[in-house]
Order: structure tokens, then C-alpha cells, then sequence
DNA sequence: CGTAAAATTGATCTGTCTCAACGTGGGTGG
DNA sequence: CCACCCACGTTGAGACAGATCAATTTTACG
């Protein structure tokens, strides 16, 4: 398997890359650094050098509050960048850390220049930046709109086709490494109440999330309770991405 | 008043424009057009053809859920634009309108490309969508973990500190046409409870909301109330905007 | 094995919602 | 120019989703 293919491959379903394209991306991905988990790759007030490409493994961005309390504002499952436009300001205001052992590869922001300069990547690298803010509209939305239900579906649902199109899923089984106190952080629910939401989404047999493996067991019925529209994820059309059960 | 002077302010603030890159944002925003309270500017579908500048006035992007409950998700004061790389989708998947009479410019999406050539207009508008994405991730936090108290407050400190960037604010008030129902749907509260928020903080002779008009009695007290750090709207050190009391 | 982190479960508490009523002010048509 | 009206704001009472606190069990791993 190529350096970066998970990327490579994320990329390219955004629109279509040539091979010398495709090349630059396998070549800027080619060093990249092993982190271990909780790691943090970037925090509040670092220069903002970098633009961090995860490999492989996980890893999240987040904000702190005062007391303690955390935000999970987005995850980075494989293939998936920091912002590509970072590097114009002078610091992080939020943070990142890895949540599963992942590789990570860092460019540096005139690296990440000369790759805008192709226009297939320009493109590609901008839709990839309009999806993750679709991405985080819609967690918005979750967190402000949506019961504790809901949330946790919706969330499960975006994870299932956000792997399946780098290739991490199997049937409609996926692995998550994650916490029920950090799927707390991102859904802003308590951890307990996180956990009671996940036993009723196994004891109605919808999804089941044991051993750091999720396995959905009817995804249609998931989907709907969610109010799950993939449509954000790929902008697209033609995209034949979105699971059928 | 030059044509569109609060956009050029708004984005000088984020890198020094030369004079004809500021005649260029001059001549883009020349024909704005007039939207009425309520008008829609986008709705979810509908091609992606322009960036929206909002030259005065008021309007907020939103998502719409199936059982007619909305999130507001950003508001676009006086100098905001929409995202400047929309155009590199296809389709909206979000909806924008007008909340109160508003001159809007619509540059077609060569237009935008053309003003991206000068390296000025380029970092300001790059920069300028990255603090916008800053404002959503604080706005995640918001909903997701500060009680309707603090994000009250917050959200005013926010808008506060964003018109003071532009000129619209006078001692510490200021004008604020939003109606208790959409600071609820934006703060993901009911109205009822916004009016009873909102109610507090007059009681406590911090803040009065009333007739459309704001005015902050005591900033120190609301924003340490909100745990506001107004560092995420300027990516500029040394900018001193941030008001004291 | 032993131990610490994570998951599970129960009991209780509370912030915010919902429903319902009433007040109010600014715009409009007669 | 007044009277009506309707959207918006205000207030009260009761309900409930989810938080918090407190064990207890299970799992992962050195």
C-alpha cells in the first residue's frame, strides 16, 4: 500500500486527480511521524507551522474550558488533514491531540503552497476544507437540536461513511477507538448518559459498540431515528458513497 | 462612505491591503443589492454561483431540522461574507437569509478568483474564513457545554467585539435586531428561557437588551461571567480591539 | 495475577423545556 | 388620529431529559 493512501484516496473522491497529482501527495506523505495516543500534536498558542495529515490511527481537535470540561470540535479518522489554511495565522486557538496510535504526517506551509499551486489539488484541498466545515455545521446542529438518541446516531452514522470511503469498514462493522467518556466530549453528554444511550441503541439491536468495535446491525433504522443526511460529507453529486442494508 | 468601507475594514484588520487591492474590494461590493428582513439569500440546493458580501444590515446562515426546528449557525454582521471558497461546491447544504434590512454584494465566483491573485486579498480572505471557523468552534463550545447564562452573555461579548471591529458600536451599547426566538435558535435555547436569561442580566445590571438596542453596563462582569477571550476573532496579535469598562 | 481504567447500573437532582396565559408597543387601516 | 391587531415579550406552573453522585462489575494490560 502507497504512503498516504487513505489521503490520496480522500482527496481524489473530491475531484479527480492526475497521477503527477496524486505522486506529490504520496511524496509529501512520505516521512511521517509516529504518534502515541493522547499525544498532543498542536496546543493553544503553538505557532501554527504545520498542517497535520493523519495517516492512519486517530486523532481529534478540541477546546478546553476552564474548568475542565472539554469540546471535541472534530475528529480526524485516516486520510483526514488539519485545516490546509492554518498556517496564515500565526497560532492555534484550539487543540489537537492524537486519540489512537496514528501516523501523522506534518507539512510545512510552503510545502502545502506549491501543492496548491496544481489546480487539481487547489480544488480538491478546498472542497476537503468546505466538507470538514460542513462537517462541524452539522455537529452544531447535533449538539444543539438533536436528544442524547439522536446525537449518538447521527455521530455513528457520519463515522460509518467517513471510514467507508477510505476503505475501514467491513460488512457494517467498524472499529472506533474510543471512549465513552470522550464520545461524551464530542456529543456533550455525560459519559453516563452516553453509556445508557449506547445500551438502548444494543437492546433495540440498532448498533452495538463493544471492544472499541461498532457493528450495525440495522442501519436503516439508524439512519432514520438520526435524521442522518450524508449529503454533507460529499459535495460531490454522483458520489455513490452511503451504506445500504 | 466609500462602497462597502465596512468589508475593506474588516478585512484590513486581517493583513494590511495595499490601496488598489482595497479598490478592487471597492469595485467588487459597487452593486449591492437590497434584501428585505426575512428574504432568503440561499436556500439548501441551490447552486453555489456566489459569495454573499453583507455590506450592512444583517443576515446568518442556518440549517433547518425535519420537525421545523432551526439552528442558526453563523450570523454575517456589517463586513461579513459567506465562505469565499463556496463556490468550489456544487450545491449549498446549508440556507442563508436576511435578518434585517440588508445591502448585499453577490460576486460571481471569477470574481472572487480574480481578487484572490493579490497575495494581500488573498491572505485577508483566507484569513478571514479561518476566523470564521474559529467563531464556529466557539460557538460548539457554546451549545455544548456552557449553561444558557454563559452563553448568552458569550454570544453578546462576541457580537460586542465584532461591530466595535466595524465601527457600530457608541460608549457600550449598541444596535441588535435579532427577536428572543432567533438568539434561541442560535444559542439552542427556548425563547422562553432566553427571555428569562436575558431578564437575569438586567436584573444584574450587567447587560439590558431591549427594542433591538444593547447596552453593556458592566463588560467586565459579563465577559468573565461568559469566560469570553475575544482571542479567536483576531488571528492579528497587536490588534487592540477588545473593549474595557 | 494485580491493578487501574473503562463500562455499567441505580438513585436523586436540576436546568431547561413546554404549555399556557397575559402584557405591550408599534404599525396600519378605517 | 384613533382603535385594533399581531408579533413579540413576560411570567408562572409543571414536566422531563440529562446531569451528578455513588457503587459495582468488567476489561485491558503490565
Amino acid at each position: 500500500m502507497r504512503a498516504g493512501s487513505a489521503w490520496i484516496d480522500r482527496l481524489s473522491r473530491l475531484t479527480s486527480l492526475s497521477v503527477d497529482e496524486q505522486a506529490l501527495l504520496e511524496q509529501a506523505a512520505a516521512a511521517p511521524r509516529l504518534y502515541a495516543a493522547q499525544e498532543a500534536l498542536a496546543k493553544v498558542g503553538d505557532p501554527a507551522d504545520f498542517v497535520y495529515v493523519v495517516l492512519d490511527g486517530m486523532a481529534c481537535e478540541f477546546k478546553l474550558l476552564p474548568d475542565g470540561r472539554r469540546q471535541i470540535l472534530a475528529y480526524l479518522l485516516a486520510g483526514d488533514m488539519s485545516d490546509p489554511r492554518q498556517p496564515l495565522v500565526p497560532h492555534w486557538n484550539h487543540a489537537m491531540c492524537v486519540l489512537w496510535p496514528a501516523r501523522v504526517a506534518l507539512l510545512p506551509r510552503d510545502l502545502v503552497h506549491r501543492l496548491e499551486q496544481r489546480p487539481g489539488l487547489a480544488r480538491a484541498i478546498g472542497r476537503y476544507s468546505l466538507v470538514k466545515q460542513a462537517t462541524m455545521r452539522e455537529w452544531l446542529v447535533n449538539v444543539g437540536h438533536r436528544t442524547a438518541f439522536e446525537r449518538t446516531s447521527h455521530l455513528l452514522c457520519e463515522i460509518y461513511v467517513r471510514l467507508e470511503a477510505v476503505g475501514l469498514t467491513r460488512d457494517h462493522s467498524f472499529d472506533l477507538p474510543l471512549t465513552q467518556a470522550e464520545l461524551g466530549d464530542t456529543l456533550a453528554l455525560s459519559a453516563v448518559h452516553v453509556n445508557r444511550t449506547l445500551m438502548e441503541l444494543r437492546r433495540l439491536k440498532i448498533v452495538t459498540f463493544q471492544n472499541r468495535h461498532v457493528v450495525i446491525h440495522d442501519y436503516e433504522t439508524l439512519r432514520a431515528g438520526a435524521g442522518f443526511d450524508p449529503q454533507y460529507l460529499h459535495p460531490e453529486p454522483g458520489s455513490t458513497i452511503g451504506p445500504t442494508n
